[in-house]
DNA sequence: GATAGAACCTCTAGTCACTGGAGGTTCAAG
DNA sequence: CTTGAACCTCCAGTGACTAGAGGTTCTATC
C-alpha cells in the first residue's frame, strides 16, 4: 500500500495534480487508512504512470481518459492508433507553425540597426504586419 | 472615430477579446459615444494591431506590455531586442521538445503490431516509460 | 418619425491543467 | 509521548480568452 505522497515520488506527479486526477475521474477514488487518508495498490501506481507517461507526451486528459477506457475494457487497437495519429498530426503541425515563427522573429531582429536615437526598427515592425513575409 | 467592431474586423481581434484587453490594461480606456459604447481613433487601431501581430508571433501578453511601454516612452532598443531573443530560444526550445515527441510517438505506434486478439502494443507502451529512448 | 435588427453594454461563469494557501488532522520516528 | 512531516478539505488563482444572460444603443430603411 502507497500514500499519496509515496506515489507522487515513483511517478513525479505532483501530490495536488494526483487529487485533482481523482477528482476529475481519472483516477479512481482510492481506498482511505483509518484516518482517512488515500491508499493506494500496484492497480493504481500502474495507472498514473500511464498517464504521467501519456502527459510527458503531450497528450491531453481527454486522450487520456479514452484511451484509460480502451485499456480497461480490453482493446480497441485502432482506436489507440487514431487517437496517436491525431496527436502525431498536431505536434508537426505545432512544430511547423513554430518554426515559422522562428524564422519571422529572426528576421524582425535584423530590421534594427540599434542606431543611437533612432527608434527601435524592432518595435516598429511589431507594428506593422503588412511587413511579415508569411501568415502567422 | 471607429466602434469596438471596426477595430475588430480590422485586426482580427474578437470583440470581446479587445475588451479583454482594456480591462488588464493593455487597451488604454477607450473614450465613449452619447450612449456609452466605445470609440476608438488611429492610435487606439495602431495599438491594437501591434497587439494582434506580437500575439500572432506567439509573446506572452506580459511580454507585449513591456514592450507597448518600451515604445511608449521612447525606446530602449536593447531591452525590446532582450525580449525577443528570450522569446526566440523558448521557440527553438519547444520546437526541439516537439521533435523528440514526434520521434517518441511514431517509435510507440511501430510498437503494436495490431494482431487480432493481442493486446495492443501502442498502449502498454504508454504504461511503461522504461521502454523509452530520450527523456520527456 | 417609427421600427427592426445588428451591434453594443455589463456582469458572471467556464475553459485547461494544474498550483498555492489556509486551517486543521494523522502518521511515523525517536 | 512528542514532534514535525505528510496528509486532509475547501477555496481561489493562473493565462488568454470564450460564452451566455439580459438589457441598451445605433443605423438603415420605410
Amino acid at each position: 500500500m502507497y500514500s499519496i505522497g509515496t506515489l507522487s515520488t515513483r511517478t513525479g506527479v505532483k501530490v495536488p495534480t494526483i487529487r485533482y486526477y481523482e477528482e476529475i475521474g481519472l483516477m479512481p477514488e482510492a481506498g482511505r487508512s483509518a484516518g482517512n487518508q488515500r491508499r493506494y495498490d500496484r492497480r493504481g501506481l500502474d495507472r498514473l504512470h500511464f498517464i504521467a507517461h501519456a502527459r510527458g507526451l503531450g497528450l491531453a486528459l481527454e486522450a487520456i481518459r479514452h484511451l484509460l477506457e480502451l485499456s480497461d475494457k480490453g482493446r480497441d487497437c485502432a482506436d489507440a492508433h487514431q487517437i496517436a495519429a491525431r496527436h502525431l498530426a498536431d505536434i508537426r503541425a505545432r512544430i511547423a507553425r513554430l518554426q515559422k515563427l522562428e524564422a519571422e522573429l529572426e528576421r524582425l531582429s535584423h530590421a534594427c540597426d540599434h542606431a543611437p536615437g533612432e527608434p527601435c526598427g524592432l518595435i516598429d515592425a511589431l507594428g506593422d504586419h503588412g511587413q511579415c513575409l508569411g501568415d502567422h
